[in-house]
DNA sequence: CCTACCGATCGGTAGG
DNA sequence: CCTACCGATCGGTAGG
């Protein structure tokens, strides 16, 4: 079902000002009048709630990643081309949509029941697929034997940087920037 | 001057409360209650505002990181393990005082003006700071040449997580910890 | 540290 | 998409 154009512009205008003020500082009222409305009150004819915006964000990138993991996961090579494609994916997410990636990452736990609860299982999932690869290129002797869980949530982590730096683009290319940092990351986990 | 012991009660539990649900959502009210008084309004016979706890626990958390940053620049060691002691730092950081931690990575943002811009200029200072010893090390051959930016930031997010996971404690000591990160993080600099 | 109370703002509804 | 309005909650003050 296809979005309308006014629910669109919601959306948009939304996710820049979750973006820039946080979920909670965000106010109706500054939505509405960068969507062109006079009154927080008239955009509840095109949604149904504030969370409902939330909702929808968090979600739609949630499967993005979980999209891109299957791919990955499916494809006949190596955990060292897995893990390079993963990362290209976080630092291709990140750079492309950055105030969903925002939000995505640090607002998400605004969420009520039962949607917390099914963002986190989500989340649980791919973080349990990625440490599945990390440990399949441990055992094959491609990367450095340590903990899962460690090495999985620094690589994790040391992505988050991107969604909050990247608007300011310090004159650095894309391409120079994921080539840098796959080579740090790639050769840090190298056995 | 020293901390009456009701203001200290404040403090800390105003550290666990913003931690638990962040500066905005944390109200003054649920404060009172946990320090054990029925109103919020008596919190303001011992403190001036909600910001100013804020401030105190993200102007305290700067000078931590300052002051180790300090001793580290001093000393006469290696760009290698100036890089290894700052990363134990972090760690230390995150490990110990785990809810100022969370408040000072992400709650910073909603300090006013000038608290604002003064933080953020702590920040960059020690970000700096960092930069300089990595850039260093690029020079004398001892780290992978890259984007000094991008290097630090990624080191510097990479331990973002610990705050956020460590209370957790997943089997695994903090010695372990903290040589497994050294590991894949000292490992992806060398050259 | 309490009671009583303030103005402001919030998300959201009614009704057209 | 507008006006008018709701109850709830917010941080904070007055006065004792």
């Amino acid at each position: 079902m296809a979005l309308t154009r006014t629910k669109k512009k919601i959306l948009d205008e939304a996710s820049k000002l979750f973006q820039e003020k946080g979920y909670l500082a965000a106010s109706m009222q500054e939505l509405a009048v960068r969507v062109g409305m006079k009154k927080a009150s008239s955009l509840y004819t095109h949604i149904g709630s504030k969370e409902e915006l939330l909702q929808k964000i968090c979600f739609d990138s949630a499967r993005g990643y979980l999209e891109g993991m299957k791919a990955i996961e499916d494809a006949d090579i190596s955990p060292t081309q897995k893990v390079e494609r993963l990362i290209s994916l976080h630092i291709q997410i990140a750079t492309t949509d950055v105030s969903s990636m925002t939000i995505f990452s640090d607002e998400w736990r605004h969420l009520s029941e039962p949607y917390l609860q099914e963002f986190r299982t989500m989340r649980r999932d791919y973080e349990r697929r990625f440490g599945r690869i990390l440990q399949n290129g441990m055992e094959v002797g491609e990367f450095l034997e340590m903990n899962v869980t460690v090495c999985l949530s620094t690589i994790f982590t040391s992505l988050r940087w991107l969604h909050r730096w990247y608007p300011e683009k310090r004159g650095i290319s894309m391409k120079a920037l994921e080539a840098d940092i796959l080579r740090f990351l790639m050769n840090g986990l190298k056995r």
